[in-house]
DNA sequence: ACCGTATACTTCACTAGTAAAATAGTTCTG
DNA sequence: CAGAACTATTTTACTAGTGAAGTATACGGT
């Protein structure tokens, strides 16, 4: 039994229903900023959400495409501190997934001559034929989160988000 | 020694940066859903994160602090599955939020008289309390995020954002 | 009333991610 | 050129979240 929390209200989404939720019971703060951040929290952990059962099929999870995306995507190996500093994961998590996506024969560890504490890292070939498949499927699935925005549309949006994301990142330091 | 991948590129943000790595090794595929897409993931991941560290001085995690809001915001005590439902999290994990937030003395379980399976969900004073101190500051700091945007800015956003959540949401069934 | 099926929550065993300690290599300074 | 200070990566010990199994309760058909 699907218990039913208020009465159907078909055109109000996740996000009017939270912020309504808010004005009924704390009417002094002004929710406002909910109506953006709250969508772009919930539209991405919904996408990274369905791009984990999408991958699932593949063999590696969204964390290890990721790397092996970062590998793919420069033009010479990388050192495990550059593929941290992109992924927004820890330092330990890289050793992990370099670890596994090694035993899988998708990436290899190098040593780096000029510094011997460095690994490089880079995409075997059939890592790089596994990028090659997947990542435009990614790409589509992307492309349909957006089906019903047109080109000018599109690019209000991501011009919009620029700025935010330049005030987010702004407040990633100290 | 921070090690410098490119030449300085003073406007290019980290979305630029990754689509144009894509570009220079993989032409043939149209990236441009990672102008919109991959901004709204950046953007919602290091708010989360930075919520994550704004939210250690008050004793709760992020996820439990969502607990405590979605209960706070409800007019009446809550099934555990409807908090559930809310959080995307598992009902494993609402069992182990409610057992860590009922020790701190936060939430209590009621027994729901109509049907012994269901645990009925609410807040006590503190909290109350802890929700109506914290989330008010929760606000400020996503209406900071949105620094420099103006009203009508932002209603554009919200309104193309709440479209790409539609999508979104109506691929999350099957 | 009884039994099979369904539901709500909890427990268990496991995986992913982390901070901090450990390891190994480099650089700086006298 | 010793050794102190620093840096890059790995290891360790831990926490958060999960799917699946377990438990208790409800319901529907006979």
């Amino acid at each position: 039994m699907v218990f039913m929390s208020t009465a159907p209200r078909p055109d109000e989404d996740f996000t009017d229903r939270v912020r309504r939720e808010w004005a009924e019971t704390h009417p002094e703060v002004d929710t406002s900023p909910i109506e953006v951040m709250g969508r772009i929290t919930r539209i991405g952990s919904q996408a990274l959400q369905q791009l984990d059962r999408a991958l699932d099929a593949s063999g590696v999870s969204r964390a290890e495409f990721d790397v092996l995306c970062v590998l793919a995507r420069s033009d010479r190996p990388l050192r495990a501190s550059e593929v941290t500093a992109v992924t927004m994961l820890s330092g330990a998590s890289t050793t992990k997934h370099v670890d596994r996506l090694a035993r899988l024969g998708l990436v290899e560890r190098l040593p780096f001559e000029r510094d011997g504490r460095v690994v490089l890292l880079h995409l075997t070939e059939s890592g790089r034929q596994l990028v090659d498949t997947e990542f435009p499927q990614r790409v589509e699935r992307d492309r349909q989160f957006l089906a019903g925005l047109d080109e000018d549309e599109c690019a209000v949006l991501a011009g919009l988000l620029r700025r935010i994301a330049a005030n987010v990142e702004s407040g990633l330091r100290r």
